[in-house]
DNA sequence: ACGGGCTTGTGAAAGGGTGCACAAAGTGGG
DNA sequence: CCCACTTTGTGCACCCTTTCACAAGCCCGT
């Protein structure tokens, strides 16, 4: 490395430090409703669940606003890492495939506090067109890029089936949608610069499945695990 | 360092693998239903959107079920995969907080083809107590203690408001319960050797309005994206 | 039987993330 | 005004992960 690098990239903040900020504010607000000005890293640290040093070193990219002996202030700190997330502005969603999870997530109606409206429920049945769902009236898939486009859509929600999954991501492509999240078990393929994360149920069962069969594996005393047998 | 460490551990599969390997899982059991016989790395690690240097390299983690100048047996790979994350036994698992979501994954059927069979719902609202959910009863969540032991369960399900989740939490740690999947928005606390993963809707929404709003802050030409405003 | 052509398995290098430990910097009491 | 105490910000060493690049190995046509 070069012993001269002034700034080391425009805001350049690490994506596992990106993942944990969420965590972090969240925390923070829970503070601010309980009413307490500041925190140390220590006690925002454990809220969090995470190591100290690591919650300083991820606050210190957004800046310095700590206060040496004293910790962060509560309510600055929550109004930078908002900032920084881009929740000052609204981000308007439109969430596609209006099953049992679809609805779910549309009555889910705190999303992390605010920064998010959902704009619009589409879906591909007709019978399930021009019901309401959480305030909102279903809107037909067709109308997706006319959706989109009109209502400033940034973020879709992806819902399908998987094999629907694709075309969604595509059209929501097309039309100018640059984040994406998919709960449909589907790798999605989006050209570059298009942003998207997966949530995965069945992924993460299988994880805990890998675990626990580990566990119970090395465990000569089964404690209160269940039918385990040899292969 | 001590120069000396003659096996790194017993099966020691590094998380990063453990994490790709239900993905590989899937597509391999695409290929399996279209009847491929065998696929190479790079056809794989394309339908798994990942490198082929890093499937080959997590694949080997298993051992070496490759033929050179061929590829991977399909059906052999997915005996193996399916082996190492456990899937060859049923796993039972409880579903706590029978509200939208917890419907919604009561209902989504086939959990990542099978090893997972749904054992229990609970709740702690009488209203939900005994209407049934998915052909299963809903029960309360009093019997959750005396439904893990007699059912054997061994993963659970958190799906309740955020300031019941650490209760049951708990509740299902002291009743053997050594796997977590956790859907509230707190950081759960449990005891080592508890296993907790967490999925947050409002995490990743957040992590995608951070990106949005960088490519938005980035870009001269604002594509078809819309309503930016400076703060 | 042998050589050309693929594809795997893996050393080695590079990159990113984590956590320790401590200097720097602020507070408050005497 | 100074000193003891607290807490931040960060240099550094370690570890995990990713990626490249290539030798080793296998198949098939001749």
């Amino acid at each position: 490395m070069t012993s001269r690098t002034p700034r080391p990239r425009e805001r350049g903040i690490p994506e596992a430090t990106v993942a944990r900020l969420p965590v972090y504010l969240r925390a923070l607000q829970a503070l601010q409703e309980r009413g307490t000005p500041t925190v140390s890293s220590e006690a925002l640290a454990e809220a969090a669940g995470v190591n100290s040093a690591k919650l300083r070193k991820d606050l210190s990219h957004l800046g310095s606003y700590g206060t040496r002996g004293v910790g962060y202030e509560v309510e600055h700190l929550v109004h930078q890492i908002s900032r920084e997330l881009g929740l000052t502005q609204d981000w308007a969603v439109a969430i596609v495939g209006i099953g049992n999870l679809g609805r779910a997530l549309a009555n889910y109606g705190g999303f992390g506090t605010r920064g998010f409206r959902i704009e619009a429920l589409l879906d591909a049945d007709p019978a399930m067109v021009g019901q309401r769902v959480a305030s909102l009236e279903v809107g037909h898939i067709d109308s997706l890029e006319e959706v989109v486009g009109s209502r400033g859509v940034s973020i879709g929600v992806i819902t399908t089936p998987a094999e629907a999954a694709q075309a969604v991501a595509t059209r929501f492509v097309e039309a100018g949608v640059g984040s994406i999240l998919n709960f449909a078990p589907v790798v999605l393929n989006v050209p570059d610069g298009v942003d998207v994360r997966k949530v995965d149920l069945s992924i993460e069962l299988q994880i805990l499945a890998f675990h626990a069969q580990r566990r119970a594996a090395g465990d000569g005393q089964v404690a209160a695990a269940p039918g385990l047998e040899l292969t």
